[in-house]
RNA sequence: GGGCGGUUAGCUCAGCGGUAGAGCACUACGUUGACAUCGUAGGGGUCACUGGUUCGAUCCCAGUACCGCCCA
């Protein structure tokens, strides 16, 4: 006998191994092969609700696919996170008062990195088992294995070859913190307030001109002899680095002194470095002054007008974003770098990077610290643009002002655009393909709207910088030479034989310290998993494979970047579909951080709840497209179900329904049982196609509907009497309809709740495991009709009755008797068929028929017939009259537009058919029913 | 500035060219032998606003307002 509720802290584990220990998790090897690859969590992460979504998505998916028979492989595995894993490591370390990453050394660090991912790097793994997770454990990969390293080094190496893959000195975003580039989409741009600071950048030799500003009808406002133009930077330190003013071509301001140098107002007087003013598309005439100075190592919009203009790019800062203390003496640099403002020098002939244009005060300085120095200097010279305060004295002109500032998604520090030599692979190349293939279909988007996304990311693409200045992750396959000169190979052997070869003789190679970006390897995830660069059958089997589940967060970093590697080397798409699932916010829509605070654990919701009911709700909020804002009650709730459902199971054990292997569901005579089979079929239908068209709250909305509000609400109701009292025939044919429909019910619903449908189907003596059992058939033929109609008639008559009761302020446990009234042949056979169950559930004594209503009855209209009630003593006649009003206005209003639609002649000509027949219909029934009030109404006003 | 999405019951959300739904919350009643993690009944909505298309618009289109997110 089962217990009253189900205990999911006993039963879920002992599930899960059981299934796992059977190996269900296996691909059987037979059907046709769904294959799913999961997107790898981080090997130092943790289950958060993103991966519980995610996760419970793709579960639902594979279980649903499993029953039908599909080859089903989900593939697991972790990423190795490189600076996320590093920091940990390095965190961990100095927590234990150990010795620091710098004083390990890259081989001691490594391999305390190792021994830190096989204590805990499975940590995740473990919390999706427990969120029931069928993934191919067996399976289980990370990107650093020796196989999927092996991949990493021969995609590197054939896009070398290919000319795909190049080394490059460009502007990077620069994590001073980690001390490594990052890449643009691990870069949050967070609105923050800042200051604009107005500087006068005076003209060389003490040139003037005459500075006109006009309105916008062209009247002059302003017109004064200058000596300088004006400039407005949110980063006044970097002002040291600059190689050019730029204005716009079309602005007439300043067209007289295009081409003009002016000296920046920054370092030692007698060695002010002077820069062109240049005309470039850049400089918005309507911000600020519009002029703007141009930093092409420090700034990525100032980069690309440096490119354009050949403007040379002068680094300032170092790994550590500090002001850099490395390189020539301010007075070499600045004369350098006048030479080649003065177009005495070309940039191509010196080291530029030699040149160091902070002046040795602040040379080392932070900076933040360098900034208020360079404003101080500026100010004090009397070069700060003045604007007079509100006691009419001249102050600096400071805006107070909201500015995007990039922050490292993981440091949390300031991001430095920084000049560095990087490896980089040529992106555009490869997007062409994986633009193309979406576009015809050849993967499909669901909903299809994020095609917009990921085609104008791949449109726009940058180079992509595959470099990272880290320890931890696949270390770049590249040699130098003595020169230099780059050798680049899967091993090191090939490299030297390389190098040998190039210099005619052994010289000694020295590696390229960099490692690759993580997402290198992740973007080789769909076929690097299934055993490539070797030939296997998986590979053969698996690839394309069938769906990815994702969240839209990662379209850029790792579905565009799996698209363009699985076509270059695979030639076929990584997958057909690609389903991109919302973000999990709380339940105000918040965004869940842990400095706000508003995180809910998915864990502990498992604890409380269980992780069926968890995953229930997840998925009934899974609409498309919409963010899910989770709520504890929404969990609470459909825990219950699961309880509802368990009880439900109970009930049926308690009546000694069993199993009915060998049923046949067109077998049973009875309505009632044609009946639920018909409702089964239906979910079944519906639920299966939800599934496919990946819509999960409709999925589990169906199957919630019928399971509650049809199979408890009614069905088990209705068989009660049938249990207690019917002959042995109809019994053992209700018992063997009940188990069957439970059983659709528990396998329907498997995909959702494993765990509590594998219990009660293991507990009710299922064969085998309920995870691997068939789904159900979803045969419209058993579908009746007839059946339908007479349960529609029997639970109306039921309803109408209680509806009345609790009008009337019966006494819920008072019998009363009930007359039918005015009844045709068919509803005589009804009610003689179900006098039992009308009379239990309704709560009546008797019912009997007649053609009159008795005096001082409710009346309710049923059909073509009266349910009397007649409660003398009892009945309340205003309360029963206000009722019959009630009724008959809405259906009058409802009568009134319909006779309204019905007269409208373009109605009659324009709309469908088959809806105007409906409307017909509709009319005549509301019709008929009105009277029928109306008459119970006057004969109620005749007693009253 | 460009793109995407949202605005439906007190809350969280589905939905849809013809009759507006769920969960939770709320009200009343209920120890009916599966279930109080429950049952029965009920209240509650100008479907943001303005136009347009249509026989008919909460739904389609355009605009407005407000709110999100992504990319510059």
């Amino acid at each position: 006998m089962l217990d009253k509720h189900f205990d999911p802290h006993s039963a879920e584990e002992r599930i899960y191994e059981a299934w796992e220990k059977a190996g269900a998790f296996r691909p059987s090897g037979k059907g046709e092969p769904f294959c799913v690859v999961i997107p790898p969590p981080n090997v130092t992460g943790s289950l958060h609700m993103g991966h519980a979504l995610n996760n419970t998505l793709q579960d639902i998916l594979v279980r649903m696919m499993r029953m039908r028979g599909r080859d089903v492989l989900w593939q697991p595995g972790t990423d190795h996170a490189g600076i996320a894993t590093q920091m940990v490591v390095e965190r961990k370390l100095a927590e234990e008062g150990r010795p620091g990453r710098g004083e390990l050394g890259r081989e001691k660090f490594l391999e305390e990195i190792w021994r830190w991912k096989e204590h805990s790097g499975n940590t995740i793994i473990n919390q999706l088992k427990r969120l029931g997770a069928s993934c191919d454990w067996s399976r289980l990969r990370f990107t650093m294995d020796e196989g999927l390293s092996r991949a990493v080094l021969k995609v590197f190496v054939a896009l070398w070859k290919q000319g795909l893959i190049y080394k490059d000195k460009r502007l990077v975003n620069w994590d001073p913190k980690f001390e490594t580039a990052i890449s643009d989409l691990e870069v949050e741009n967070v609105e923050v307030d800042g200051h604009m600071w107005h500087f006068k950048y005076p003209l060389a030799g003490g040139e003037t001109y005459t500075y006109i500003e006009r309105d916008e009808e062209g009247n002059v406002i302003l017109e004064e002899e200058r000596d300088y133009i004006s400039i407005a930077t949110t980063r006044p330190e970097t002002m040291l680095g600059d190689g050019a003013v730029a204005v716009h071509p079309s602005d007439q301001r300043y067209a007289p002194i295009v081409g003009k140098l002016v000296e920046i107002p920054v370092g030692p007087q007698h060695l002010r470095r002077r820069i062109p003013i240049i005309a470039d598309e850049y400089p918005d005439p309507d911000f600020g002054s519009g002029a703007v100075k141009i930093t092409g190592a420090h700034d990525f919009n100032d980069y690309e007008v440096a490119r354009r203009n050949n403007i040379p790019l002068y680094r300032l800062m170092d790994e550590k974003a500090r002001m850099r203390a490395d390189g020539l003496s301010y007075e070499e640099s600045a004369k350098l770098a006048t030479e080649i403002a003065e177009g005495r020098l070309s940039p191509d002939e010196v080291d530029i990077d030699q040149i160091n244009l902070v002046p040795e005060e602040l040379r080392g300085l932070d900076r933040y610290e360098a900034r208020e120095r360079v404003i101080g200097q500026i100010t004090e010279e009397g070069l700060a643009v003045m604007v007079p305060d509100e006691q009419g004295s001249l102050v600096p002109l400071v805006e107070n002002k909201k500015i995007m500032q990039p922050m490292g998604d993981r440091s949390k520090v300031v991001i430095e655009p920084m000049l560095t030599d990087q490896w980089f692979v040529d992106a555009k190349a490869l997007a062409a393909g994986a633009l193309r293939v979406v576009q015809r279909g050849d993967t499909r988007f669901f909903p299809g709207n994020w095609v917009k996304t990921y085609n104008n990311w791949l449109t726009d693409i940058q180079p992509w910088c595959i470099s990272r200045q880290l320890w931890w992750g696949h270390r770049i396959p590249a040699w130098y030479g003595p020169d230099g000169h780059v050798f680049v190979a899967e091993t090191e052997e090939e490299a030297q034989a390389q190098a040998d070869r190039h210099y005619g003789e052994v010289v000694a190679l020295r590696r390229d310290p960099d490692v690759l970006d993580t997402w290198f390897s992740s973007a080789l995830w769909p076929f690097s998993t299934l055993g490539w660069p070797d030939d296997t059958p998986e590979l053969k089997r698996y690839y394309p494979t069938s769906v990815l589940v994702t969240g839209f967060d990662i379209i850029f970093f790792w579905v565009a970047r799996m698209m363009m590697t699985g076509l270059h080397f695979m030639q076929d798409v990584p997958f057909r579909d690609v389903y991109i699932h919302a973000l999990v916010r709380d339940e105000h829509g918040q965004k869940m951080s842990k400095s706000k605070g508003n995180v809910i654990d998915p864990l502990d919701l498992i604890d409380k709840y269980g992780a069926d009911a968890l995953r229930f709700t997840l998925a009934a909020m899974a609409a498309m497209g919409r963010d899910i804002r989770l709520s504890e009650s929404r969990v609470e709730g459909y825990r219950n179900f699961g309880t509802k459902l368990w009880n439900a199971v109970r009930f049926l054990e308690m009546n000694e329904v069993g199993r009915a292997d060998a049923f046949d569901p067109a077998s049973p005579r009875l309505a009632l049982n044609r009946w639920i089979v018909g409702e089964a079929v239906r979910t079944a239908r519906e639920v299966t196609q939800s599934l496919d068209d990946c819509r999960f709250n409709d999925a589990a909305q169906a199957i919630y509907r019928f399971t509650w509000d049809v199979f408890c609400d009614w069905y088990l109701e209705l068989i009660k009497p049938v249990l207690g009292e019917g002959d042995a025939a109809v019994r053992e044919e209700t018992r063997h309809t009940a188990a069957w429909v439970r059983d659709v019910i528990l396998k329907l619903l498997h995909p959702f709740m494993p765990f509590i449908t594998e219990e009660l189907w293991q507990r009710t003596g299922g064969e085998g495991f309920l995870m691997l059992s068939e789904w159900p058939a979803t045969d419209a033929a058993l579908i009746d009709e007839a059946a339908d109609a007479e349960l529609e008639w029997v639970i109306g008559f039921i309803r109408s009755v209680r509806s009345t009761r609790a009008e009337m302020n019966v006494p819920a446990g008072a019998r009363i008797d009930a007359v039918l009234v005015g009844a045709d042949a068919e509803s005589r056979r009804r009610l003689k068929e179900w006098e039992t169950e009308l009379k239990r559930l309704a709560r009546l004594q008797r019912i009997t028929l007649a053609d009159e209503p008795p005096s001082k009855a409710a009346q309710i209209v049923h059909g073509e017939a009266v349910i009397a009630l007649p409660l003398e003593g009892v009945i309340d006649l205003d309360a029963e009259l206000k009722r019959l009003e009630k009724e008959l206005t809405a259906v009058e209003k409802e009568i009134t537009s319909l006779r309204g639609r019905l007269s409208n002649e373009k109605f009659l000509t324009k709309a469908k058919p088959e809806v105007v027949e409906q409307t017909r219909q509709r009319l005549a029934e509301l019709e008929a029913k009105r009277e029928k009030l109306a008459e119970a109404r006057s004969r109620l006003a005749e007693m009253a």
